[in-house]
RNA sequence: GGAGGGAUGACAGAGCGGCCGAAUGUACCGGUCUUGAAAACCGGCGUGGGCUUGCCCACCGUGGGUUCAAAUCCCACUCCCUCCGCCA
């Protein structure tokens, strides 16, 4: 949620960052107008209220006092101003409430640092990285055994079967087996012993009370994104980022404390209800796939290193693993609704010859930290909204996609990078197994 | 799922219709004293919102209701604790 202190103060400045998202002017005013008008129902209705609250205090002294025909005259006078106020209330309300629903649709304020542009085609590539870059190497190129794609791979090792899991979740839910559900685990568990260092492990509930989804700006907005128990009024959680923003929600932090940073591992579960029939392949785009996340709460002062920590970590991984990637600043249309800044890291996976989003790095600012009310007591004993910052580290059935495709050799079988082999308890080649 | 008990400020814990935003203790901050610390003493100490910056309003788990007036009475819900049942 933008700051509404800041939308009195300077509207131009919110309408000229809004409208590089495509928010018009005319939405910024709206608001503007109702704010001024609640206000003014606002004074009224308290006014009104303070003088019933008076009347009623001079009611118990009169009849403190035995004079109960003076009582029952101010009691009489404030009951008439009670129903005044009762109106003038609910049309504060009402307003108010108008007003609370269409900031909370209102998205975050691009940084200034963020490119314009209208979608994902004016991300901007800031970089890319390879192995051996460093030392000279040119961008790399595949061989033939590489570039076929992790469903056939999957189909002929008998370590991924769509077919299975669309049996029993319908389309779009991988099932792994075997090897391929290994990997998915060795994956999870080397990146978490990578963070372990600097991020507290949280394994949270991987659904979420309404509220809990308000908090990161996950509703009211994209509801249709998401799978909801409605009779339980739970959501399936598409990304850690919603349980771990929430762990303070409500509280005030110790300064001293910051930036706290936390960790997890949880599935993420996605509708895609806008995607169908696009890119869906394999692991391309699915329902519910494993992420680890990192994420930080942190004063405005942490904020860029925070979120530099993150991509370092989220990079640090890929080139553990030799995959290659590239680096993309995103444009202010592709932002994520909370997001006042996003880089995002891309994988290459030679089989399907794409680059596939595999982490978000986003900065919030305090926009995330105002609906959750997380904030923190300055040294000077004030409060101030924290800073939250949150990236994947990684997601891993695309992972598991580049990897397959980037470590088959020519003999049909996947030798994966040494890191991961002791979590694989040896050598970690997949092979076909003799059925 | 059934029965009972509870939810008040950072914590403990009073209040159970009328200057109660809330006693008291602890913690915390400032001061006096002290070579320094401790102790003692004095003072301060919740969060938000509105506007004429001094005042007003809201908040005692959440949402409704009763009343001139609700932390206090009534109803519903949520969470926590104890016991029983069921159970990975």
């Amino acid at each position: 949620m933008i700051d509404l202190a800041q939308l009195r103060r300077e509207p131009d400045v919110l309408k000229a960052a809004l409208g590089r998202r495509g928010i018009s002017s005319r939405e910024v005013d709206e608001i503007v107008a109702l704010d001024v008008e609640h206000r003014r129902l606002l004074q009224e209705s308290e006014r009104l209220r303070a003088e019933v609250k008076e009347l009623s205090r001079r009611v118990g002294a009169a009849r403190r006092e035995k004079d109960l025909v003076t009582a029952e005259e101010l009691a009489s006078t404030s009951r008439g101003l009670g129903d005044d106020e009762r109106q003038a209330s609910e049309a504060t309300e009402l307003v108010g409430s108008r007003l609370r629903d269409l900031l909370l649709l209102l998205p975050n304020l691009p940084d200034p640092r963020v490119p314009d542009g209208a979608d994902e085609n004016d991300n901007v590539e800031v970089r890319r990285w390879w192995v051996g870059m460093d030392e000279g190497a040119p961008f790399p190129t595949f061989a033939d055994h590489q570039r076929v794609a992790h469903w056939d791979i999957g189909r002929d090792l008998g370590i991924l079967d769509m077919e299975s899991g669309a049996k029993l979740a319908g389309s779009m839910f991988p099932l792994y087996r075997g090897a391929g559900s290994r990997l998915i685990r060795a994956l999870a568990f080397f990146a978490l012993d990578q963070h372990a260092d600097a991020y507290e492990e949280i394994r949270p509930p991987s659904v979420a009370l309404t509220d809990t989804m308000m908090s990161t700006g996950h509703l009211p907005k994209s509801a249709d994104d998401m799978y909801a128990i409605e009779r339980d009024d739970l959501w399936l959680i598409p990304t850690a980022e919603v349980p771990l923003t929430s762990l303070h929600r409500g509280e005030i932090l110790n300064e001293s404390a910051l930036p706290v940073r936390l960790t997890a591992f949880t599935p993420c579960f996605r509708r895609e209800a806008g995607a169908a029939g696009k890119d869906t392949r394999g692991l391309l785009r699915v329902h519910e796939f494993d992420k680890v996340e990192l994420f930080a709460y942190c004063t405005p002062a942490q904020a860029d290193e925070a979120q530099a920590d993150i991509l370092r970590r989220a990079e640090g991984i890929l080139q553990a693993l030799g995959l290659t990637y590239r680096v993309l600043d995103l444009c202010a249309g592709d932002l994520g609704t909370a997001s006042a800044y996003t880089i995002d890291l891309e994988v290459f996976s030679p089989g399907v010859d794409r680059w596939l989003e595999v982490s978000s790095v986003s900065w919030f600012r305090d926009f995330q930290a105002r609906r959750a009310n997380v904030r923190y007591r300055t040294s000077d004993g004030s409060t101030a909204f924290v800073h939250t910052v949150n990236g994947s580290a990684l997601a891993w059935a695309r992972i598991w996609a580049a990897l397959v495709e980037t470590y088959r050799q020519e003999d049909g079988s996947v030798r994966l990078p040494a890191v991961l082999a002791p979590y694989f308890g040896g050598d970690p080649v997949l092979r076909a197994t003799p059925s």
